[in-house]
DNA sequence: GATGAATGAGTCTTCATTCAT
DNA sequence: AATGAATGAAGACTCATTCAT
């Protein structure tokens, strides 16, 4: 991490933090201005409007973390494996930085600024595993969409579990394991 | 669909309506005035205000789901059972009634209305039957936070698959027993 | 008093309390309806609106109270007994009703709803007052308006200054004495 | 009259004029944006909200008024001469600006706004005078709150009086001997 | 790159008042 | 006499955005 940021980054650092805590529409240009120390015009040198800024980082920050587990997971050939290291990788994101797990995972009114065309990457890879692992006779035939859709919400719905423990966040690495193991029972079925 | 009679009834189907399609921040007062066909000033005679005009239409239509789906859980004694008729339950409300579905289970900045202390009815139900048939050994010992926190993400991120089908969302009873099934093996381990 | 109070006296006991304590502007229907225990449309079966209800209850009891005066004052011939007699029933006034003695000749707001050609009592029985001691050579000719007015905020503002003694408002009747005296002085000039 | 430079001071000015007029409550943001010509939301660049902007208009103008009785007072040694300065000083304010002095002085729903704590400068510089004065033996001892209350009673109403006179409000200045020394006689006694 | 001032549309909410019952 | 429901206008305030400097 440098020190020295730029405004462009303490600008995405102040939104991410700001939007996991309040939503994207209980968060004000002001607000994010606010935070970072400068007037609001001054966003608006770095983002066209809120939407762009918005979206954008959301974008930026969803698909470098997609492209980080895509070259996890290909390091092992077993869905099983797949799924261990990939919901390992997301428990330790969320304990490095759950403000930005938050943000690109868990606050749900950032999808409502997708384009009508929009993919998420994440589910989109979750498929392709459970298609090929099919193929391979690694797990039976099953709607795949459902699948994937099952396995998401169980480690999203943990991470919000986490998220909302009082009086502070749990750690989720601890709980890697049991994810993996459960998402393993689910893709496998029987 | 039952008949629209007062006012009061008419404001909470289309704050349902509303909030469901575009969340609490995205609908106005004036687009629930409008869409009743009164004023908003109206709407103050009703509820003392939009804060309390979302959550006492969120907990009375929550609590009353939750009692229906105690009752029916009920009837069945093993854990395997109980989740296929809670699930099927839900797939069936969510088939009847999308709007009222996604305003209770899926809105989640609805939750931020929430006073401190409020405790979901449903996350509890689901501790207690985990709680219950690890007591009879229907299923190994387990973290019962962590696992019904995986059930309903399970469920619910199934149900947002579904709803965001396009050209129209999907029915979600087809699903049914493949969720039950799935959840089952997520409690019951190994 | 009788203990029976029917709903127009109510009114008018909870509209003098109410605007004594926030002024005309910061009490509303519903405030008054709500301290009377009816609904707003209620007040209306007694008072035509707002500026009647307020205008009403002020020139009656405003009236009566300078009634009262007069005919107290009539008892002497001399000016400082009438100041003495009359500052003495203004006390007494004050000490035994508060709030209306506030509401009449205090509350400033109330004199914006006057009629255009109104004249206050209370300042022209001042006005008479002096006229009369000046012919009688009981006191030097001055500008009577003048000597009234500043007769008038002696005791007022002492008035005032009682009111918003803390912790609670002090008696006025232990400085009659001393008003009247510093009254007469006024008039008396030298 | 200075010419109208600023913003902020177009706004001190409109808003002082309207409330003199009209009392805070009978004057609406909107009231001051268009007299100003500009949005109402412009207002809120220059005060946080209502409350502030006729607080801080009134204190800061009140504060300056006093600083500049405090001065003229302080060239004089005895009692009677500083009531004359000052009263002079007030009649001379009243005849150059009669809507901030009703502003400052005779708006009473401002001094609703008052912080708690807070002691109005105008009245303790008068207490000190007294006080002062009676140590001296210029007068005899007497309770300088009462006498303080009745000198500004009666200077203000007079005011009052010479402010609501019709066709047009009347000059002070002409009134400022007459009112010097029914004060004087106020706090000499006897 | 950034600011300070401004805007216009919109937010929630309150008000005095009316009217059918 | 009184209510419950409604209204239209107005209230204070916030928002995303623009623009001259």
């Amino acid at each position: 991490m440098t020190k020295i940021q730029n405004t462009r980054e303490k600008i995405e650092h102040a939104a991410v933090q700001l939007i996991a805590a309040r939503g994207v529409d209980g968060v004000s240009m002001r607000d994010i201005a606010t935070a970072v120390g400068v007037t609001e015009a001054a966003l608006y040198r770095h983002f066209t409007n809120k939407r762009a800024l918005v979206w954008e980082i959301f974008t930026l920050r969803y698909d470098e973390f997609a492209v980080k587990l895509a070259a996890l997971q290909h390091l092992h050939s077993k869905l099983r494996d797949k799924l261990a290291v990939m919901i390992g990788a997301c428990c330790a994101f969320f304990d490095s930085d759950r403000d930005l797990f938050t943000f690109l995972l868990l606050a749900q009114d950032i999808q409502r600024l997708a384009p009508q065309n929009y993919k998420a990457a994440f589910p989109v890879m979750l498929h392709e595993l459970l298609a090929v692992a099919i193929k391979r006779g690694e797990i039976p035939a099953q709607e795949i969409e459902i699948s994937s859709a099952m396995i998401m919400g169980a480690v999203l719905q943990a991470a919000l579990y986490c998220l909302y423990q009082k009086p502070r966040p749990k750690k989720m690495m601890p709980l890697a394991e049991t994810l993996a193991s459960a998402c393993w029972r689910i893709a496998r079925g029987k």
